[in-house]
DNA sequence: GTGCACTATTGGCGCTGTGCCAACAACTAC
DNA sequence: GTAGTTGTTGGCACAGCGCCAATAGTGCAC
């Protein structure tokens, strides 16, 4: 009889890839306080000191699974840089609400709630992808090579990404919203934004 | 020489509020997998098991911190309830930005970052926060009795508040924008919702 | 003033979870 | 078959937390 070996030997990259997504699936199950290296290893049928091994410490671990949670999903909306500025925040509303549904819900979740104590690097991590997010929104309404009040812009932008993100919620978790009205809230909100506060910040720093 | 004693004996509820205002300041300054109770027990000057028997558990006494800092501060407004629409939405966000930067910086620093993980007991305080911040948003507008399409009208407003708690970061913490920008931001936006966005729901709904 | 009952407070035991590392065993090349 | 490589294991050591019996301030009765 051949003995069978009691593991298999995997790639590098192979096995690290399963304790990855073994840690995805638990961390997005529970939060990070009740879910143990012990957790994670056995779903990942592996010792528990591998995880050290691949990822040095459980909270690196944690970090880059929600640095990939965190990232906005790929900008691959068609772009049809043509029309007003109405028909482009509509499409990109569209966009948006479309990859909100279509992805398994991972990204909507993420920055969900904790509460005081700065985290500084995970800080850093969630406002990286608050930024991408900036810059697929102004990509997407054509608004990217803007150079006068840049900064004020993007901070405009931000504060309306997370208008979008609760809204998201409000429709797709909570149930609180249609589609309709989340589509509308978005579009009305961006073009108010656009249109008219960002002009007065010109005119306000000008007069 | 007197012996004196080596520890006082203090009310419970004077004690009691010692140790959470020592968690506060601790919990205000790290996330909560980086203060140990030991920690908050020594900032205290008292022996780590007191802790238990005041709150019962870490977590227990770090929920308790965060509805505390979660909870919006006293609607002290004078309420003028005359005025248009406008300027009852002006007066509103004058008294947020006023509050924002009366405050020592709490409550806006709650439910700051984090990331995945669903934690029930924590979003059930954030949420019960949340409605609380909507509710004094509605009686300063002189909204708080539309019976008409309600919940909707509130789903948009707790967007609206995420917009609101990240623009006040952009201006106080990260300065990013000025006060005046702002303000024009909350405003028109508000406005929007209200007499835009809100309407258009009203009539989807009955054509 | 002295002793006593009351209870706020302490200190340490036991357990769980984490990081670390030396030994081990699956696989490869010769 | 054998030796070398290295992915993988298992257990040791330590830190943090909940718990509880023992301790010692404190006010009251007399």
């Amino acid at each position: 009889m051949s003995t069978e070996p009691r593991w298999r030997r995997l790639e590098p990259d192979q096995r690290r890839e399963e304790i990855f997504a073994s840690a995805q699936r638990l961390f997005a199950l529970r939060p990070y306080g009740e879910v143990s290296t012990t957790d994670i290893a056995n779903e990942a049928g592996v010792a528990r000191g591998l995880l050290n091994h691949y990822f040095g410490t459980k909270r690196d671990l944690y970090l880059e699974v929600v640095r990939e949670a965190a990232s906005v999903p790929e900008n691959v909306i068609d772009h049809a840089p043509g029309g007003s500025l109405e028909e482009r925040i509509d499409a990109a509303v569209n966009w948006f609400l479309d990859s909100l549904s279509g992805q398994d819900a991972a990204w909507i979740n993420a920055a969900g709630s904790s509460g005081l104590g700065r985290d500084p690097e995970l800080e850093r991590i969630l406002l990286k992808a608050e930024d991408d997010a900036v810059d697929r929104v102004l990509e997407t309404i054509d608004m990217a090579d803007v150079s006068d009040h840049r900064e004020e812009l993007r901070a405009f932008i931000r504060a309306y990404g997370q208008l979008a993100k609760t809204a998201g919620r409000e429709w797709l978790i909570k149930k609180k919203l249609s589609r309709e009205q989340v589509h509308h809230l978005l579009r009305q909100c961006l073009l108010t934004i656009v249109e008219d506060v960002l002009p007065e910040t010109v005119a306000g720093d000008r007069g």
